[in-house]
DNA sequence: TTATATCCATTCGTATACGATAATATCCAT
DNA sequence: ATGGATATTATCGTATACGAATGGATATAA
């Protein structure tokens, strides 16, 4: 079979072959479905998508270079897990990012990014209780939507960056009893220095939420498997 | 003439052609000698090298995806230049990163890196006044080795990264009057706060750190460039 | 003279072909 | 049967070839 044929037509539409394999790699990495320490055999892949090994080669470099799989010198790419400490790192560094943007979002949020921060709290709050991964999904928007109100791309798009690669790692901790409502909380709280154009305020409560966030997830992790 | 080849053998000691390729266009792009806008075509730098086009197009992928060139559809590669928007972008992210990294490192210092700081700014201090280059980089070296003691690699490279990008720039505000003593004071404070362990104060002294550097900066570029 | 359309050159994106290297299998000798 | 040496295969890295698309130049008509 060839089953990835269907996904690269449909990101075909825009752009290259190459960047089209490229985004269905990258999904199915950040998705699971490519798990930690699968190869990627250039000449399968092309196969598989019927293309030739090209276009594959580019895009595994560019998997490479954005870190979503390592090269072990004349062994092939394998994908990139991540460990407790890679989980430790991205979190300080999400605190770090995310903290300024939360800081600019209160200088530079318009009304119009307000009404939408609400809009997204409010949904959370209703679907909070019947589907937790509409939540996370929401969750996420949430937190984009304020690092865009940034007005600093590259920023914006670093945290998006981290939070996919976050994704990848699967579990959230909203899935914990009690975890979603103060989350929640958390995010009100949050809304609301902007709103005030609380820079500090916003920068603080966006760093101790991403503390407590890692803090539950390490405790996840260590009673599952010990 | 074929100006890369020497360049290209240097670096083709470890590695693929491809790698060495990125290393020679990646420096030559920090070092401001294929400047902003400058067009890159993958023939013709081919033809330099003395290679086929595939690794050099494979080095122009990573090129892209590390920021450094940007693509038109269909229109080729052009090296990025940094715009006013740009540095305060970059500046806003440094402030984020290196406050975080020297909180971090306050935490985790060990007495090597502490003794190595001190030789850092004891010589900076004897360059000072003699040999700005030198002291710049000396400075840089600063900053590298408090990212290195946050133990957080990625953290660590991220701020390398953002610090070369910024290199790539050109100037620095040590040239001006007064600003290497002040620079300099400000260092050895910080190098104070993490040796006491004091991560609020490392924090809050880098992020000053930052935000003056990049006022100066800008007024620096009004000055010059009305 | 100017505007528009067509053609040509340039350059990219993809496919295919070739050579090298490392891992694995096979065969022979002990 | 086992260990070592050789052969074979798998897979990568690089070169070359081909087709398509874009931008500019030229020619022609108003």
């Amino acid at each position: 079979m060839a089953p990835y044929q269907k996904l690269l037509e449909q990101h075909l539409s825009e752009g290259t072959v190459s960047d089209a394999i490229y985004a269905v790699l990258r999904d199915r990495i950040i998705d699971g479905s490519l798990g930690s320490g699968s190869r990627l055999r250039a000449e399968k892949i092309a196969g598989e998508m019927g293309v030739s090994r090209t276009p594959v080669r580019e895009a595994l470099q560019r998997l490479e270079s954005n870190e979503f799989v390592i090269a072990r010198p004349r062994k092939g790419l394998v994908v990139k897990g991540l460990s407790e400490e890679d989980l430790v790192e991205i979190f300080q560094i999400r605190e770090a990012l995310e903290g300024m943007a939360a800081r600019l979002a209160a200088r530079n949020a318009r009304p119009g990014d307000i009404a939408a921060l609400e809009n997204l709290v409010d949904e959370m709050e209703s679907v909070k209780d019947r589907d937790t991964n509409r939540l996370r999904e929401l969750t996420g928007e949430f937190h984009l939507r304020v690092a865009r109100c940034a007005d600093n791309t590259r920023l914006h798009r670093m945290i998006q960056e981290l939070q996919d690669r976050v994704r990848q790692f699967g579990d959230s901790t909203l899935f914990l009893p009690d975890r979603a409502s103060e989350a929640l909380r958390e995010h009100r709280n949050l809304l609301a220095a902007i709103r005030d154009g609380d820079g500090d305020g916003a920068e603080e409560l966006v760093r101790t939420h991403r503390r407590r966030t890692l803090e539950i997830r390490l405790r996840m992790r260590h009673s599952r498997s010990p």
